[in-house]
DNA sequence: CGGTTACCTGTAACATCTTACAGTTACGCG
DNA sequence: CGCGTAACTGTAAGATGTTACAGGTAACCG
């Protein structure tokens, strides 16, 4: 029951309920798009029972599990492209980075031995502060794999939403939604000077109001947050976008 | 000059320097994918000194007007839709929500008659926590619109994701930054559990070195992060994506 | 009107972080 | 080998954050 349109694998996609479908889909939808491997990675910060880290993975086992013995995810700078942004990566464009830093060439190096030669990442991020990536990946080189890729591009973006989609409810047994938590205003304020690295006698100046309430506003997020202190309270603030602080 | 693929509009948006620009590319993709209006809006998550809200509009002007004045933005169920989900959203699927809440019925009764009879709407979320959404939309029915919203759809995605980007550079003053900045693993690791609430003391049994060691890598973290303390290093290095707290 | 929410304030003891001082050890690289 | 870098350690004064105590004001809404 091979798919054989995008709205085809939207269509599996939600109604999946286990991995194993949605490693079928992903594989026929590899397959459909004309690559050899697929992975889809996820790093969920929001919830109790879940792990923090899901993989669905088609690569070849012997590649996964090197990468995960050398610590490949801090290095690798693909997944640091997806962390930061949303738009999709053709692998040869970080070939610029490569130069530069010589743990990343090697990590480069190694990939292109494993037959990965070209790819493109799909990254996906969610008002929940999830992020995830899908990554499809070819043998041939890049120039070989152009056509194929401007091809596959739109259909693979939109795919990759679905697919985060269909894994999260696979995986959240009772996410908990980071997005309603609801700061007040004043909450949000004192929290994003104290994350601009004020103090509570600065902040106070700046909202002119007196440094006892910025602690009773801060200590209301940190609650909110179910945090246990100050720093920890911007660390989820920030990773789910309640505040953004500015660098100067 | 009129773009004919896909792959000309992601070209020229990554080439925009001015709302107008944008504004006009819009509008080619817009008639590109034979719709008749579109309209972009982002919510730029609270920050000091941009605005909060971002708005590229190819609705009809007193639409627009009146979407303000009645405050439609806390009522369109659309909006609600992409502030929560990454997935697009066909007009028509918000249907049945309408018959519940009588403030939300008649606000589609107002979108209807404003010859705004069908549409489609993607959202895109950042690892910055910004939320912002893409809408197309024309004046025939839905049964009559579907054909031209699943075409256009894989392409608008995609479109969406360089637009806003295209969008956050115009308004940014200071692009992001990719940072350069390299923590060594035993400054991260302290960043890391400072983020996740650890006191210096209980990163130290963790890490099994000595308290002062652990202030000795903040401190070097935060210097090279080019911040004034523990709190706002911890802010830096979530937003740029050095460290990736967990929450339990 | 009563209930709810956001917002605001003070004092005091104690915990934790920051900053200044002054070093040592291990390792890779040219 | 000399050099740079990462990693590591100690002491101590003073600044800042946390927690627990006990409240008050204003706006909104059913």
């Amino acid at each position: 029951m091979a798919q054989t349109s995008l709205n085809e694998f939207i269509d599996v996609l939600s109604k999946a309920n286990a991995v194993e479908d949605i490693h079928e889909i992903c594989s026929g939808f590899c397959y459909f798009s004309e690559f050899e491997h697929f992975i889809y990675g996820a790093r969920m910060p929001t919830s109790l029972t879940q792990p923090s880290f899901i993989y669905v993975s088609g690569y070849p086992g012997e590649w996964r599990e090197r990468y995960l013995e050398r610590n490949y995810l801090s290095i690798d700078p693909v997944v640091a492209h997806c962390a930061r942004s949303s738009l999709p990566i053709n692998w040869r464009d970080v070939a610029p980075l490569e130069k530069k830093d010589k743990v990343v060439r090697e990590f480069m190096g190694d990939v292109r031995d494993h037959n990965l030669k070209s790819g493109i990442s799909f990254p996906v991020h969610t008002s929940r502060g999830e992020s995830a990536m899908f990554s499809l990946a070819a043998s041939d080189d890049h120039k070989k794999a152009k056509a194929r890729i401007d091809a596959a591009s739109p259909n693979a973006v939109l795919f990759t939403a679905y697919l985060h989609e269909a894994v999260r409810k696979v995986f959240a047994k009772a996410p908990l939604s980071v997005s309603q938590i609801k700061l007040t205003a004043r909450e949000k304020q004192c929290l994003l000077w104290a994350a601009e690295g004020k103090t509570t006698w600065e902040t106070a100046r700046i909202l002119n109001i007196s440094e006892r309430t910025v602690i009773f506003h801060v200590q209301n997020a940190a609650e909110k947050l179910n945090v246990v202190n100050r720093q920890q309270a911007i660390a989820r603030a920030v990773s789910t976008g309640l505040i953004a602080p500015q660098f100067n």
